[in-house]
DNA sequence: AAAAGCCTCAACCGCGCTTCC
DNA sequence: TGGAAGCGCGGTTGAGGCTTT
């Protein structure tokens, strides 16, 4: 013998909703709240629905602060570093970007992201090269020259270096710190950190997100687990490349395609993904400066 | 212009978890 | 303490719009 259903299947209306509907929806939430009990209100409100149809049709559609509309590069990112570091759970993805829904996310995910990485891997398998190969061609400016030794200063012991008008830097050591302008931004890592790579696309400071799990010894949090990396969109990875080293090379496509089969979710990681999402929103404070 | 195929996304379904009595 | 009710989540479906042939 199965559940019993939440609502008499034959006596509530199924399929798209009509404006009528959501505007009863809509008053009636405004007006009342939701009573913590969705199974009521449907009848309350006067609509023919099952309460888990206008639960869903108010948190995915009218709830005043959706966001609609284009996923930003930003947002690709998150989703794509998220996704690595805890696999499928869209709920908790969602709760990281403001407006978006899991459902959102999650049809997202499964018609253009998913597609958008395997692209962006498969391209760029069939114009390797090798990892740390500088290429100053992909900087936007062709006079930028490299910081020498000489122009490298320290704070606590450690390198600071000058990038150029647009952020670009090359950098090849374990432990090291870019300073932009007057800001100090430190990317610290342990050994295996010395591959994390800073970048920008637009203007702005970024790190190339890392795929795998939380590194607990990388100041900056997730971006450091084996030797994969990449960005989401191929313009971010071009100027990475350019900056150091052409490590999104060194993320294959089979091990792209099992993530995604075998949603790679670890204890371990979701111990760490509070503090991973906090040094996120440390990093974008960083970036907008 | 029409048919076929593809894509998107709102909505549904079923199940695990939590809360309440 | 156990069972019922409700909630929330992730997977899946299918209608409708769009693109290609």
């Amino acid at each position: 013998m199965g559940r019993a259903p939440c609502c008499d299947k034959s006596k509530v209306k199924k399929g798209p909703w009509s404006p009528q509907e959501d505007t009863k929806l809509k008053d009636y939430i405004h007006k009342n709240g939701t009573g913590g009990n969705w199974i009521a209100l449907p009848h309350k409100a006067g609509l023919k629905r099952c309460g888990k149809s206008c639960r869903l049709r108010w948190l995915n559609y009218l709830r005043p602060d959706i966001k609609h509309g284009e996923f930003s590069d930003h947002e690709d990112r998150l989703i794509y570093t998220l996704f690595s570091s805890i696999g499928s759970r869209w709920s908790v993805i969602a709760a990281q970007l403001p407006g978006r829904t899991d459902n959102d996310i999650k049809n997202y995910w499964n018609t253009k992201l998913k597609k958008k990485i395997m692209n962006f891997i498969s391209t760029n398998h069939q114009t390797e090269k090798p990892l740390h190969h500088l290429e100053s061609v992909n900087c936007p400016s062709s006079n930028y020259s490299y910081p020498t030794s000489s122009s490298v200063t320290t704070v606590d012991n450690h390198p600071v270096l000058p990038s150029d008008d647009h952020g670009y830097i090359n950098v090849d050591m374990e432990t090291y710190r870019v300073k932009d302008n007057s800001t100090l931004f430190m990317l610290e890592g342990d050994a295996q950190a010395a591959d994390d790579c800073s970048s920008n696309s637009d203007g702005r400071w970024h790190h190339v997100y890392g795929s795998g799990a939380f590194d607990a010894h990388n100041n900056m949090g997730g971006l450091k687990t084996s030797n994969s990396y990449m960005g989401v969109d191929g313009n971010y990875c071009e100027k990475a490349r350019g900056c150091y080293g052409d490590s999104t090379m060194e993320f294959s496509l089979e091990e792209f395609k099992k993530l995604i089969s075998t949603n790679l979710c670890s204890s371990n990681t979701n111990n760490n993904l509070n503090v991973f999402v906090d040094e996120l929103k440390a990093e974008e404070n960083i970036m907008y400066y």
